[in-house]
RNA sequence: GGAGAAGUGGCAGAGUGGUCGAAUGCGGCGGUCUUGAAAACCGUUGAGGGUUAGCGCCCUCCGGGGGUUCGAAUCCCUCCUUCUCCGCCA
């Protein structure tokens, strides 16, 4: 009935103020251009006033409808059994005009938001313009990439983890990129992740959370992983989605909520686990645990004020960055480009660890601010301190760190001639006083 | 899995066919009082959309969708969600 965007309740809201495009179509073509859209704002300025057109015509008919309503009843109080006829008539056809007018609307309606929920996020101006990551922009270094005096092996490859990260008896249950772990490095493992939730939780003043890691549609929607990348995700055969980041959960716990300005920010953060189909990345990173199908990480997220999002964001990536340094893993801080822009984030920073195994920086932290675009989606507000319209609150994420992944760094970075690792001093006190890993295996 | 109950504004909670966008309370905002604050008192206060230079006017919304009726928060159907009890179970 409601011709607003209510019915699409479901699916969320657009992502894009409409308003905004109308006013200024240019800069939002500027905009959205630079990540690859193309002028789409023509195509959506006519879907919208046909829309607008509609919505007007359905909304003369009703109001009509409503006038003769307010008139049948009088007629039938006083006895006017002509005038009563005749106005029962009347709105017998307004009626059918209003079915049909509000059918057109709704129709035109679906079709503007389903083009807007297509669409990506508007890169900030700072963003450097660039076609892929190799455009990225590095910010800043931090440590001494580690290159040993022998030959480094990768993480995989070491004589210390051969007996604890298993490969074939992985593809035994579930196939291609998944792994046991066994012993020290499933122990290590578990003290990474300990250590960066103690980090956050006891120092940088996020609030551990744990949250379901199967979600409905609606979640899926509001953090973007839906509609347009439903491929990479898992889904179970009763409709829920296997979370590929407790992004979607931190952020979705906000979701439909009309928030006290006080309360913000509002930060969390979460280990889990997370799930990926990595579709497309077929004969990427097939050898170790690099691209996994399941994996685990902490991930931070942040709902703020629209005007503190930007400085929270580097918060943020200061906070991964400080993980990295207390484990004394040389990284570098690079802002994506636009043509790596992921669909939903407005900036990115990647951090990028040293892994002399593969002499290179891999990605092991994504931190990006999303501006208003996933609490349109999942309408999410705040009323602002001495009232007032309530406003979309600002989203933001990030990984803090990927565990899998500071694994690997920690593994190869520690690496020693014999096949042996050394582990961070930070480390030693969730690994029973021990600080490296014998080329046996053996925690010592 | 079986049996029940319920979904109303920022929150709590009335309302069972028109006079209801909706009592009342809390919260918010403005004011009186106060050195200031609290308390008390008075007033005010839902959201989304269309239209307008603006004042304003109009439309929609009582979980979603459909139906009955001249007329629905209220009656009927259906779906979703939540809660309670029983059973099973980590």
């Amino acid at each position: 009935m409601p011709i607003t965007a209510r019915h699409l309740k479901a699916r969320g809201l657009p992502m894009h103020d409409i308003r905004m495009i109308r006013d200024n179509p240019d800069a939002f073509d500027a905009a959205i251009g630079r990540v690859g859209a193309g002028a789409v704002s023509a195509g959506i300025l006519a879907l919208d006033e046909a829309r607008r057109g509609a919505i007007g015509a359905s909304e003369a008919a009703q109001a009509a409808r409503n006038a003769a309503s307010k008139l049948v009843g009088k007629a039938k109080a006083d006895g006017d059994e002509a005038e009563f006829q005749r106005l029962r008539a009347l709105m017998g056809d307004k009626k059918e005009e209003i079915a049909r007018l509000e059918e057109e609307a709704r129709r035109l309606d679906t079709q503007l938001h389903d083009m807007l929920l297509g669409l990506p996020n508007l890169p900030l101006g700072d963003v450097p313009d660039g076609a892929d990551e190799d455009d990225n922009r590095e910010i800043r270094r931090w440590g001494e990439p580690k290159v040993p005096g022998f030959q480094p092996k990768e993480h995989f490859e070491l004589a210390a983890v051969q007996a604890g990260m298993d490969f074939a008896t992985a593809a035994k249950l579930s196939g291609s990129r998944f792994v046991v772990l066994r012993g020290a490095v499933a122990r290590l493992h578990r003290a990474l992740a300990q250590f960066m939730l103690d980090v956050h939780v006891n120092e940088n003043g996020l609030t551990e959370t744990i949250t379901p890691v199967l979600v409905r549609e609606e979640a899926m929607y509001g953090t973007n992983q839906l509609p347009k990348f439903a491929e990479d995700s898992y889904q179970t055969t009763n409709g829920w989605w296997l979370i590929p980041t407790s992004e979607v959960t931190l952020t979705n716990t906000v979701r439909e909520e009309m928030l006290d300005e006080a309360a913000l920010p509002i930060r969390m953060c979460a280990h889990s686990q997370c799930f990926r189909s990595e579709a497309g990345s077929a004969g990427k990173d097939t050898s170790g645990m690099l691209r996994q199908h399941q994996f685990e990480k902490v991930e931070m997220v942040s709902i703020t004020h629209p005007d503190r999002s930007l400085e929270e964001h580097d918060r943020m990536t200061r906070l991964a960055e400080d993980i990295l340094q207390r484990l004394g893993l040389a990284y570098r801080t690079v802002v994506l480009c636009t043509g790596d822009l992921g669909f939903g984030a407005r900036k990115t920073h990647d951090i990028e660890v040293w892994l002399p195994g593969q002499d290179t920086y891999r990605e092991i932290s994504s931190i990006s601010v999303c501006g208003d675009f996933q609490a349109r989606r999942m309408n999410a507000r705040f009323r602002p301190q001495g009232g007032g319209k309530p406003e979309y609150v600002h989203t933001l994420n990030g990984s803090g760190l990927a565990v899998g992944r500071c694994l690997i760094a920690v593994l190869e970075n520690g690496q020693q001639a014999d096949g042996s690792v050394d582990l961070p001093g930070v480390l030693h006190g969730y690994l029973g006083g021990n600080s490296r890993i014998g080329a046996d295996g053996v925690l010592s």
